[in-house]
DNA sequence: CGGCCTCTTGAGGAATCTCAATAGGGGTGG
DNA sequence: CCACCCCTATTGAGATTCCTCAAGAGGCCG
């Protein structure tokens, strides 16, 4: 989070900790955004309910995530906020957050930053979903959740990826009829192997290529690696 | 942009001012974003390039609209941004912008918010790209744009939108040709007319209902109106 | 053992695309 | 002022992608 560690320490003892099952609501549409949430462990997703019942899952929160950066300047939550895995969530109360903000003003600067991540992945989804098609849209979830739980992971390494089908579905906009012929299909290239939340990447290169999947917008630092 | 009178006084006179031309392009993918842009004048796009040619636009600016709040965060620009039309554009170097920043904190927080508000704007597209029909989909992104250009405007009212068919397409990620005969179908509703860039809303409260738009995310302010 | 959720595969259908041809408007040069 | 050109808009027709419905298999848990 790009917090020192003096910043981090007055966050995290202004926290309440709380434990959430699997589809557990941490925040509903419409709800008051009243409390910063930050994942500390497990997996999170924002996602919302159109009137034909058809949802869109919106952002997918992994451990260090901010779950809500953005929505704290709001009234209300743009989303459902739900858990994928159990979830430790650590919560700040806007009230707090807001003295928090005026003693220390590096921590604007650090959820501004993550506002600011959120809505480059943000972008790079939207971009998949208008224009490109089911296999390399899928390639490059799959490269940018990867990439996110483990920058390192090399060719053959295994990462766990808490999603099913339905809602790798509903992240990328197609029916989960359709992954799973799409995964089918990538495994068949040689590509990736993913089977009850395990994805292993044969091929990063190739894997990147094909999704035409650019790490740098996931950095927050200068470049450290390839 | 939700700034004190001197603060928006201290970034102005910062401020360089140019004027660019239709497709004059302002920051190219992968250069270096060294200053923070602000739109006055005319209109603009962000937008990525795909390998086979194909190409998407991400956000489209209006008066008032800073063009990359949240990427002078980082080095380089994810997304070319070029001029809609004819566009008086103030641009800020980042080094000046860094200095501001220490001095008037509060300056931070205005970009913060205009990140989150750029982020919300993306999250409506996304959740339209990924679940929506062309028809609701196009009518949701035509709600947006007239409430951005004009909150108050009434059933009938007609709004400067300078978009071709062609660019309402690569908002949209669908064809041009199918841009046409969507603007057919709404037109045929009743519910709007769309021609040369000028747009007739005859029904908003339908229209609305129609692209499921409710413009609360748009709103920077507690709620002012219906 | 039974129920439920996830995954898998087939088959026909719907939405949207591409290709192609035509029309309209606005600018520019002769 | 006219002729020409280019960009934009419009419409048709066949192709493609992805969807929906449906059925069955596999795994997990009470």
């Amino acid at each position: 989070m790009a917090l020192s560690a003096e910043d981090e320490h007055a966050l995290v003892s202004a926290a309440q900790a709380r434990l959430f099952e699997r589809d557990d609501v941490l925040l509903a549409e419409g709800g008051r955004s009243d409390a910063l949430y930050m994942l500390c462990g497990g997996a999170a997703r924002a996602s919302r309910t159109l009137e034909d019942g058809n949802l869109q899952i919106v952002s997918v929160f992994l451990p260090g995530d901010m779950l809500n950066p953005g929505d704290v300047l709001l009234d209300r939550s743009p989303t459902t906020i739900s858990a994928l895995t159990s979830s430790l969530v650590l919560s700040i109360p806007v009230e707090e957050l807001r003295s928090l903000l005026t003693q220390r003003p590096s921590i604007i600067r650090a959820l501004w930053r993550e506002t600011a991540l959120q809505a480059s992945i943000q972008r790079e989804r939207l971009i998949g979903l208008g224009r490109k098609a089911a296999e390399p849209r899928l390639a490059h979830v799959l490269c940018e959740l990867a990439y996110r739980l483990q920058k390192h992971a090399g060719d053959g390494d295994a990462v766990e990826l808490p999603l099913t089908q339905v809602e790798l579905a509903d992240v990328l906009g197609i029916s989960s009829v359709h992954v799973n012929r799409v995964l089918r299909d990538l495994r068949g290239r040689g590509l990736i192997d993913f089977r009850r939340g395990r994805l292993v990447i044969w091929k990063k290169g190739d894997l990147y290529k094909f999704a035409e999947f650019n790490p740098q917008y996931l950095r927050t630092e200068p470049a450290d690696d390839g």
